[in-house]
DNA sequence: TCAAAAGTGTTCGATATACACCCATGC
DNA sequence: GCATGGGTGTATATCGAACACTTTTGA
């Protein structure tokens, strides 16, 4: 009986998404002093007397300085030989303690503003953006947490609209929203139809304020407006 | 450093739904012998070399003789103190093992013929479908995991409108379809238009059977065709 | 013949899609 | 003056919402 039940220790791991303009990035931190392509998941053991939410904030505080991040749980992974690879066993008792038998992880996803300056000190290393296309090979089942972490993304936007304004500058264009809603369905959609989307939404407010030194007609800068949000959502 | 870090069991608790042609059902099992009122969400601890799947499908294998039961992860509850109320400490103990100083779970959703007859035998005692709005009181924090899963069952069929089938008989009537919308949205729905939108589904077909002995006009039966819809999906 | 549930169409407004040209700016 | 990206309108198709009466059956 004693040794029938699983007894484990147990991790958060943070797909943390970022847009440069271009493309969806994901922050990853180094594994090893050192080792530049040796990259995973930002994450942690889950301390006693903490809550996994509460442990995920803990991690994303760590790297980015922000007390309250949006933060959303996606699945737990507890397959019994995700973390029994031994260079994986081998990092884990350096990293934490030896004989951790087993560790399953509850994978968190978040948002973040990519101009964002990092913290590149404490346990987590140096870390970075890494654009989705270029994610490297990680430890564990980190790359197919990343995977899955894709579709919920898309998820978790129709379900709260709000949450886009999270990887964008406070003042932006609508040309960067375009492409970043581009980038997040994976395909192209018509700046024309867009725009009128982006009028019907009254929490996107114009900005008189426009871009400058830019070698071409200047774009207007827009804000999101969470009050307004708010509002409209607690009337439905 | 030994005791920094959460050491912990892991459980599966599992919110099973069936309707009953009135509204949905939750499937409850008894916590104690003889008890008829004690009742909570059916679950386990986790096995060693088990994965969370694995244990779900187990706990709804002993339940219902079904193997694989549609079957959807929502959300890992990891509070420190979900578990510490004297009442739980004391069936912990009973149940299981002295000393189980913390216990996270990870709740499933999952769907099930109401007409299907349960094994009301092994570690899960007598078992029943309770009403959603005669959910008692549970342990733990199931009345709070039941709660959510409210919510999540909807996105479920929103991301898969195939698994409402799960809860009606394999031969039913627009009707029983209809009701069984309604429940789950909470929400009258027109039934001209209920019509329309079936008719449009070219996986839910009609059956050259109809109702007998029924005082009224008899309903035509229809049924799911699993390789229709799964061969529009995949042309998507 | 009555009670009870089954089944059936049309209209309207809102929303999504397709599509092409002129505008402002810095170089 | 030209290259670059910014900004705009119209027409059509699709989808969801509102709405009421006739049909069938057993009792």
């Amino acid at each position: 009986m004693r040794t029938r039940f699983i007894h484990t220790y147990v991790s958060v791991d943070c797909v943390v998404f970022g847009f440069d303009d271009e493309q969806l990035n994901i922050l990853l931190v180094q594994q090893n002093e050192g080792n530049l392509k040796d990259l995973k998941l930002p994450g942690s053991l889950i301390y006693d007397e903490e809550n996994v939410d509460d442990a995920a904030n803990r991690v994303l505080f760590e790297l980015t300085g922000i007390k309250k991040m949006a933060l959303r749980q996606f699945r737990c992974f507890a397959s019994p030989d995700r973390a029994s690879k031994p260079e994986d066993v081998k990092w884990l008792n350096v990293e934490y303690q030896p004989d951790i038998n087993r560790l399953i992880t509850v994978a968190y996803l978040s948002l973040c503003k990519i101009s964002r300056k990092l913290n590149n000190v404490s346990k987590y290393k140096k870390s970075g953006w890494v654009p989705i296309k270029d994610i490297p090979k990680m430890p564990f089942d980190h790359n197919q947490i990343v995977e899955e972490s894709l579709g919920e993304i898309r998820r978790w936007i129709e379900y709260d609209s709000s949450i886009v304004f999270e990887l964008l500058p406070t003042k932006f264009t609508i040309s960067q929203l375009h492409k970043l809603y581009e980038a997040i369905h994976n395909k192209k959609i018509d700046i024309r139809n867009f725009h009128k989307k982006i009028a019907t939404m009254p929490y996107v407010v114009q900005l008189n304020e426009m871009q400058k030194n830019v070698p071409h007609r200047a774009a207007r800068y827009y804000k999101f407006d969470k009050k307004i949000f708010n509002k409209i959502k607690t009337n439905i």
